[in-house]
DNA sequence: ATAATTAATAACTATGAGTTATCAGATAGA
DNA sequence: TCTATCTGATAACTCATAGTTATTAATTAT
């Protein structure tokens, strides 16, 4: 009548919360319908609240039970984190940095600074990841992530930012189109044109910031084409679908026939940050901190 | 050979980093020590990595154990904390709150604010807790804490802050002191006398906004005593230690014989704020949150 | 009616946590 | 140098309980 709560409880729980159903939930345990029964009314009588409702062709979450599903949903995934944390140290590394990046950043910042992290801390293995922006933001919330390179300015909140770098927005056209970097006045000079801008869903700060440059011209631009992938957004201006405002550096490291308008004179300059949880223990998290500071 | 990490595993760890003894460990859990040894060594196997060196005399974690003793420290409080508001959800209720204030802003707003809390939301448990300003701010990020009152303006790395109100300081002087609100006109008045004040540790953004009222004045007061409570600040004053700057509101409710002389005129002012973690995820944080914008 | 589901109950079995007894090595004292 | 004492590891046990099979009771579907 003593014993204790166990991981075993939890997981048998979590995998029920999920089946709803004793026997499947029991089969994807890999244990009988009657143990699985037994051990979820150990764990409500140990929680002194009853999970599960058992109606007589039903099985259904109470309050507590949706409670506890995602407390342990995160404990899980903090256990998960300390098995590979661990596994790392065991081997004689100080961390292991999960890294998120979003894809225009690859060219140029991030392989500097961990080619650099590396040398200076070579017992720190970084993995990486390239994620959207919301993404990242959402995955370092839950500790999915350690550090994350995004296109904003404004750290959200329950994080920390770090700015990295700013730069200029440029226009891309085809490479036989009329306006080009000596005749360009303005923006209105594209009100007719479509725009293939990066997706709400790739940063919707980023999406805010790129907005405020047409209504700063007040204009609403017509966007047809909206992808992450600044290679298809090439290809797509390349074919003449539209016309496209990225970061500046993006030009680098592509070989397409379209050209490039610097708007130096906008105020909107596209800023890449570090983004990462001030409340992560990683080992790891200071030493990048030092380098990019 | 495949058995699974359980929580009772991760208590003997814990006892045993804490001991760095097996049959002192073994003896504070109640169990034999060859049945200590046995866990830990099962513990050790099923993370991959050695979590203490055992000498021929002494027992000692190694990095690996050290990550996990913290990692474990914080597990475990997150398991309280998932039972104390499983607990709570059973009977019926919402949530626990678990709200930290500092003394001063007792008097007035937070009995209001916990009021208003409990007639809207009657299921919500709240406990309070006096604790000082940057007591709050690490139990918050422990998550031991989901509410905080404190008197400072701006939200420290990974937390959120919302303005509850604002308020001017005054100057506390004994009863029979020469300068009182009429002939008040600057504090350089009381560059002769001592201050009596808040402890940098009751709030350190508090004891710079307080600084900077006198480097306005381009003086250095002579601080004699530093405590963290208003009444001992008042019966000091009164008894003619010192002078004393403190929130205007504290006047109210406290019945010695000292003068208030507010300072409307300088830009300082004592802000209490509410703070919380954003990635908490106890369901009462929006009622409150909701009752105070 | 009958068959097919569901979860709960009862009685079992066997795994492995925890036990006792002992060992091997180290230190300290006489 | 011989004991006495302390350490954690090892070996062989036993017993509590997780998980088993078989069954029931109650529901729904045919």
């Amino acid at each position: 009548m003593s014993y204790q709560i166990e991981l075993r409880h939890l997981t048998y729980f979590n995998v029920l919360a999920e089946e709803l159903h004793f026997r499947k939930a029991a089969e994807r345990l890999f244990i009988s319908q009657p143990g699985l029964t037994r051990q979820i009314r150990q764990l409500e009588t140990l929680f002194g609240a009853s999970l599960f409702e058992r109606g007589k062709r039903f099985v259904k979450l109470t309050d507590a039970g949706r409670f506890l599903k995602t407390e342990t949903d995160i404990l899980f995934s903090q256990l998960d984190y300390i098995r590979v944390q661990l596994k790392k140290i065991g081997e004689g590394k100080r961390a292991a940095l999960r890294v998120g990046f979003i894809g225009s950043a690859a060219q140029t910042v991030i392989p500097d600074i961990l080619y650099r992290l590396n040398r200076k801390h070579p017992d720190i293995d970084v993995s990486l990841n390239e994620l959207p922006n919301d993404a990242q933001v959402t995955a370092l919330l839950e500790n999915k992530l350690d550090f994350g390179f995004v296109r904003q300015q404004q750290a959200p909140a329950g994080l920390s930012l770090q700015k990295i770098s700013e730069e200029p927005f440029a226009l891309v056209v085809p490479d036989k189109h009329p306006v080009h970097t000596k005749n360009f006045r303005s923006l209105r000079q594209f009100e007719k044109e479509n725009f293939v801008l990066f997706g709400r869903d790739y940063s919707n700060d980023y999406y805010q910031l790129v907005m405020s440059i047409f209504s700063d011209c007040n204009f609403i631009p017509r966007v047809h084409y909206q992808t992450v992938n600044a290679l298809t957004i090439f290809k797509l201006v390349e074919k003449g679908m539209g016309v496209a405002i990225v970061p500046a550096s993006l030009k680098k490291g592509y070989d397409i026939p379209v050209r490039f308008i610097e708007l130096n004179r906008i105020p909107q300059r596209s800023q890449l940050s570090l983004l990462w949880n001030p409340a992560s223990r990683n080992p790891g998290i200071g030493a990048l901190l030092e380098l990019v500071r």
